[in-house]
DNA sequence: TATGAATGAGTTTTCATTCAT
DNA sequence: GATGAATGAAAACTCATTCAT
């Protein structure tokens, strides 16, 4: 069964909005440039969203809530430190692939001067926060370094290093981040003896 | 003896491109504004600059050499990791109340869609990670982790969560970054002992 | 009974659309801005009117004949040209404060560069100019002015000072036109012992 | 020698901005209409003048100014009822011929749902009400209505009237009002006798 | 009858840039 | 060196109107 048309259409136009800030980036994902990638009219933007900045967080919604049901089971499903780095590599592989951190970098970019805009991108980052909280927290549990390590702040600085990491891919590529992940992998073993005590 | 009136106007126009950059973003560092901050004429900055693009990477030099030679003294007195932690949070702290920070991640964010700009900054923003790498570099040599630990990657770690902390930061304030840094400083003795076996 | 529903949704935009005439002037009575103020679905006013040009005038019908009715009752009652005087001070205070001269002027403004629309709002200011007429033909029947006064041309500029006070007090107030409307009052019984020769 | 070219670009969109309210009214004086009507681009009028608004009050100030010496000057040389009466329809001709009077009207039309703009034209209407005001005083100084006729309000009544007028005499044409003004030429001499005592 | 969706042309305003002086 | 003026393209957003349901 079909849905209404109106659902899909405020869905693709959310996703050209998306793919727009992928391949434009904050500045270039402007009304016609969406409306231009989705091959819809200009003003039913505006009729569905009123404004862009509010598709742009509509859009963002869209990929945050997607992604996050989909890595809360890969996370779950990770006992040890080693899967988790692993978890970690693969995240950040289908979200530098999807452009979904880039969407979220260019978004985070470029509220700096809109104080709307960065209310609701804060609003949607915490959740991600969160999650990685949660993530290390069951990884520590039990461990020696349980009290010890700072997981709030170890989330915090995650997401922190995450954006970073997409600002920088789309200057040289992934393949230093990439590198980075693989000597991550390689150390996680000494880690989790660390762990283990 | 007082430079060209020439030089100075060049300088102040990278400053008032710098301070757009802080103040309103990248989609906000339009000539218009740049001109209205520095109080001078718009078309100044085309005899100057030629275009908008080549005034932000000039400016973008302005920054990154003044701080590059002071950084590289600070990081040069500090011989153990304990002071190279602190050094680098007060690098931090310098940069996040400059705006430097600001500025580098607006540039690099909003080079997405644009490859001259992003070659551009790509160049400027290299030296930062071979910084990085010397400083780390200089504080593993001996210890029983050199070889080990993966220092050119773990520099470009650093600049990642550099930049990406800045994106943060001007969403929620410096708290959490700060806080993430005093962890890392309490840490930091453990991590001594690590490096010295 | 109640009248049919289509009946009722008619006299809804009709009032709506005077609502959005009087608060937000011709330039902003637009269909959007009527549907609104109504609480109604857009394309109503145009399944039901055709045209904004088409309810404008539709509106315009609504309220000038409730008034002319009520208007024409008092008029009928003033014998004298104090009476007069009175009736006429009342019927501006009316007018004013419900809004129907400024919808009026505005109509007879916006109409400027629409001669379709010119056509329909002369056409419903004319019958003002008549009702004008009448009232002042009977206060002057009988008098030594009969025949002397200009009755058909002080219509005219009855009707044409009460749009023009209905432009300017929007700017400045009803002050001065209500003093204006005080001092004739004190002249009147001057005016009538000249009627009476 | 001609003047510079900024000065004369100023006027010319003033003077296009006149015609536009002339012509289009308010409701059609759009930067796109001025623009069109003058040959220049759209983008001058924001670069000049900063705003539509703006503009519309400064192609305001335009007429105004040239018109008030004018006519201070004719108002001047009547020293009789008679003379004035000729005047005030001598100055309503040229007016309306001009199309200044009916800018004056769009413009107090359209400042209805408009703060900023009801400010300026009020602040640019009062010089013509103190101007009727002084005429009316001259005239009747010395005669024994002086202290009985209501000056002020006379003012008042007039400009409304004047206004009024404009709005009305295109839908159907300055037949009506030049008739009005006929009649009170021919009453003149008996308003002189009055005047007289 | 009524409505949500859609559209092409319009709105004001700002953009980077050029040019004559 | 520096500036005021100028421009064509583009920005976000609204317009009256149509249409399928």
């Amino acid at each position: 069964m079909i849905k209404s048309t109106a659902q899909n259409t405020r869905t693709d136009i959310a996703r050209a909005a998306l793919e727009a800030l992928r391949t434009e980036g904050f500045a270039g994902a402007t009304s016609r440039a969406i409306a231009r990638i989705g091959g819809f009219n200009q003003a039913l933007i505006f009729y569905h969203y009123g404004s862009v900045e509010n598709l742009l967080l509509a859009a963002l919604d869209v990929t945050s809530e997607e992604r996050m049901a989909r890595y809360r089971d890969a996370v779950d499903s990770a006992g040890t430190v080693e899967e988790l780095v692993q978890v970690a590599r693969m995240i950040y592989r289908e979200d530098s692939a999807s452009g979904h951190v880039a969407v979220v970098s260019q978004l985070v970019a470029g509220s700096l001067a809109r104080p709307e805009l960065a209310k609701g991108v804060l609003e949607r980052v915490e959740p991600w926060i969160d999650f990685c909280e949660d993530a290390i927290e069951r990884v520590v549990a039990g461990s020696p370094l349980q009290g010890v390590l700072p997981v709030r702040e170890l989330a915090y600085g995650l997401v922190t290093f995450y954006l970073g990491a997409n600002l920088l891919t789309h200057l040289d590529g992934a393949a230093r981040t990439d590198a980075l992940f693989a000597r991550t992998e390689e150390l996680a073993p000494a880690l989790a003896a660390l762990l283990r005590g």
